[in-house]
DNA sequence: TGGCCTGAGTGCCGTAGCGCACAGAGCGTT
DNA sequence: AACGCTCTGTGCGCTACGGCACTCAGGCCA
């Protein structure tokens, strides 16, 4: 087997900074383990690091009293989590948890707040990635609301796939059903479906994306649109 | 008819201003009409004015392919529309109707930002609003998702009764339905027995709040979360 | 008085998705 | 080899809600 180069894994938000800048605050970062089922953030509590994700991603999720939770974003390398502190605020607007593991640079919650005042090129960043993620909620919503398991499985793998950076990652139907908000065996049959298409496969967890362009097609709309926000701003 | 007082009217987050930022903000305001029906932001289209509502109400609705819109905010005296002005975007991130006819102050986008940058006690607010707008997207997409109808009609007439300042208001069923995204038929039912429990009274799009109280206990518990997530920032 | 429009009540049928429960399959452990 | 755990397939009954269509009532205008 030959020796390969390491994979290159960077954050997107922090590259896009000019050098001096991006060096500030990579000097107040420290790499941490993302691992999977970690609760990063809570709900209405304080925020006390920032991450930048950068192979692993974070989910954003609600919860409402008796209900499973529903998520609401997802976080990998195009974004990080804790954006609100540029709105000066340092709770956190909802639960965040790690949803397919890997790494992530993090700064404690005063430092960034630190370089946010040092850095304008990074509050520039910071400010335009939290539009995107308001766009991305009411986008979200609607989507949940009126599209079908199916449609929404799809989109969801589709969002996934581009934040694992791999084509095969870990996901039960019972962890899938959870982040569409509908029940498990509904999952089981869309991903049936999807599998009959050719799309996927899965055994015990383990997902593979088999046709990502079918994929594409047999998500709703929403998959574009939300990434047409991304690329407005970005 | 003895004269009175003109009904104390005002916008709570200019309320909020130091009194020398606040003059400076309302100098570059005029006084509008809001007009029911009309269309003051569209979605992905820059924002030409911002709108401090003082008697009137706005809502902010996403659209989705060939479904009805969806509501996903209401604006009332207590906020204000455009405030992703602040993140330095330009753009609408959903579109804004006019939802409930009255009144507001109006700034130009470009002196709103000349205001900005003046006023850091506006910036604040400005911020704070967006934070609680995040937290009312995620808790307004658990809840259209999860709760049924009828508890979503009841959170949804506190809410516009908190804003419209009156008990009576103009609503056909009609129009609530695409607000809840739901069908027309299942709006009468719910409001059927919201009337039938005392609550409410309605003809012809006419309608009256009649026990507040006993509305707040037929709503779902996120009226009460959002509420509390405004008064956690202002 | 009659026509007309809008708003609301109602019913019918179709279906996506829920809650639940059970069965089978793959895989690790002892 | 046997057990047990986790993950998935599947079925059943139920309900909320969608789509549609028809009716009726109140108010406006001619």
């Amino acid at each position: 087997m030959s020796v390969k180069a390491p994979l290159q894994i960077f954050s997107r938000l922090i590259e896009g900074l000019p050098s001096k800048q991006r060096k500030q605050l990579l000097n107040g970062c420290e790499p941490v383990d993302l691992v999977f089922g970690h609760v990063l953030h809570e709900a209405n509590q304080p925020i006390r690091h920032v991450y930048f994700p950068l192979s692993g991603f974070i989910s954003l999720v609600t919860t409402l009293d008796g209900h499973q939770p529903l998520e609401m974003g997802l976080i990998g390398n195009e974004g990080v989590l804790g954006a609100t502190l540029a709105l000066g605020v340092s709770q956190a607007p909802m639960r965040a948890v790690v949803q397919g593991s890997g790494s992530a640079l993090r700064i404690s919650s005063q430092l960034f707040r630190q370089q946010l005042l040092k850095s304008p090129a990074l509050l520039l960043t910071l400010k335009r990635y939290l539009y995107v993620v308001m766009a991305q909620l009411s986008q979200s919503a609607a989507c949940t609301h009126f599209h079908e398991i199916e449609p929404r499985l799809a989109r969801w793998l589709l969002m996934t796939h581009d934040r694992a950076h791999a084509d095969h990652f870990h996901l039960t139907h019972e962890f899938l059903a959870d982040m569409l908000g509908v029940r498990r065996s509904g999952v089981s049959i869309a991903a049936a479906l999807l599998q009959a298409r050719g799309l996927i496969s899965y055994s015990r967890g383990e997902i593979n994306i088999l046709d990502r362009a079918g994929l594409e097609l047999a998500a709703c709309e929403c998959y574009v649109a939300m990434q047409a926000d991304y690329r407005a701003q970005f």
